[in-house]
DNA sequence: ATACTTCGTTGGCTTTTGCAACTAACAAGG
DNA sequence: CCTTGTTAGTTGCAAAAGCCAACGAAGTAT
């Protein structure tokens, strides 16, 4: 080992190559899914994975607007409601680098507004039930991991109420918010039970006169309160 | 904006000042504590500040090792069960370079048997109740916020019974095991309610024969189970 | 032996949760 | 008009979990 010299002069030691990456989960076809990226370079050329891009530290003003912009560019719209997952980082992880940091993101997005194009360095985009990505050995790095890990924090928060409402219309029916639920973790969900949790919480409020119109009884309209 | 030339040249694009920054917390004279270290060197030198140093690509062969490394440099001994807080980064964060990352790691330790000595480029270190450090302006960088968000997530872990039981000795009490609960959460527990959750997960078990024998009726003593 | 302290359990009350039934509101069809 | 079908929203109840207090048990100290 090094005898400890000095830290204070950083550039003295070689820096990780830092990257971030951006997990997407929507509810598609009654689903979680994933939003992936086939890679168009080197490493992992033509592989999925979770779309991705390198730290650049005259553009980023903190690691949110890094993964903000990432997220831009490849998608080429914004993602709303990103949060921070995890860091990862080994020798082995890039071979255009030896060694790389990955600072993970996640986002839960509207399925049905969210409209994502092919952006820069990447050949296509698919969405991808969570479960399939999860236990897919080949997608590229250790992305089925870190979606599982993605998936994991997502439902933790739906299941104790903390609802993204950034990805909730504006007005929903209580039917429609259950069901949207319901989707995300994957299980069904006690009707009055639902509402009561809703109601102590004071997570919505009816949107005075306004109702849903189906085939069948109209529904009250909410709106995230607050 | 460069107009994103190609991204598998690392070396085009300079890297983050890459720091890992450690959060002890343990059991001081029943309350909880972090452990805080006086920088000896710029920036914020003199300052109270989380111990933490620079990550070294050519030693560490991920984050967790770079985590357990600096923690062992600054402190002279290994620390158990670090697990990862999160990730911080700007270009404000540090005067030595234009951005500076750092991936923040945390621990619980046995107090008791934890016994740190002033290591590398530290003047001297000082258990502080938490409640006091994160409200203290005057710590080194943004520490204070991190040292709240390790104390909310390590409170939320042993609330919900999943016990940290490397900062535990081996064997224990029920009532030892408790008012250690309860002194991490800072709040009382009840007696049954506890007891009965810790059967029904299968937490602990008996060791058969050993007891504890205080000035009055002895105690079973209980080991982690599995 | 008696008092005192902690250990471990038990009983009962309140709160929360889960299940199911019920009424309400609307459309469609006879 | 009236019945039927479907979804909306509420209510009642039983089971489960949590909270509080008390109790007998097992030691020590006097």
């Amino acid at each position: 080992m090094s005898n400890a010299p000095d830290e204070s002069s950083p550039s003295q030691h070689p820096m990780p190559f830092t990257r971030l990456e951006i997990a997407v989960l929507g509810l598609m076809d009654g689903s979680l899914q994933v939003l992936l990226a086939r890679r168009a370079q080197a490493p992992h050329a033509g592989k999925w994975a979770l779309p991705g891009g390198v730290l650049r530290i005259d553009l980023d003003r903190s690691l949110d607007a890094a993964a903000r912009r990432v997220a831009m560019e490849r998608l080429e719209l914004e993602v709303p409601f990103l949060r921070q997952l995890c860091a990862v980082g080994g020798p082995q992880r890039d071979p255009r680098a030896p060694w790389a940091l990955s600072v993970v993101y996640r986002a839960l997005v509207p399925a049905e507004e969210f409209r994502p194009a092919t952006g820069k360095r990447i050949e296509a985009l698919e969405w991808r039930p969570v479960d399939e990505a999860i236990s897919d050995t080949r997608l590229a790095f250790d992305h089925a991991a870190l979606i599982g890990q993605a998936v994991a924090v997502t439902r933790a928060e739906v299941e104790a109420l903390e609802l993204p409402f950034g990805a909730l219309p504006e007005a929903f029916t209580l039917g429609e918010l259950q069901a949207w639920c319901e989707q995300v973790l994957d299980r069904r969900l006690d009707k009055s039970s639902f509402r009561r949790k809703l109601a102590e919480r004071e997570l919505v409020e009816p949107i005075e006169g306004e109702m849903k119109g189906g085939a069948f009884r109209p529904a009250q309209l909410f709106r995230k309160r607050g």
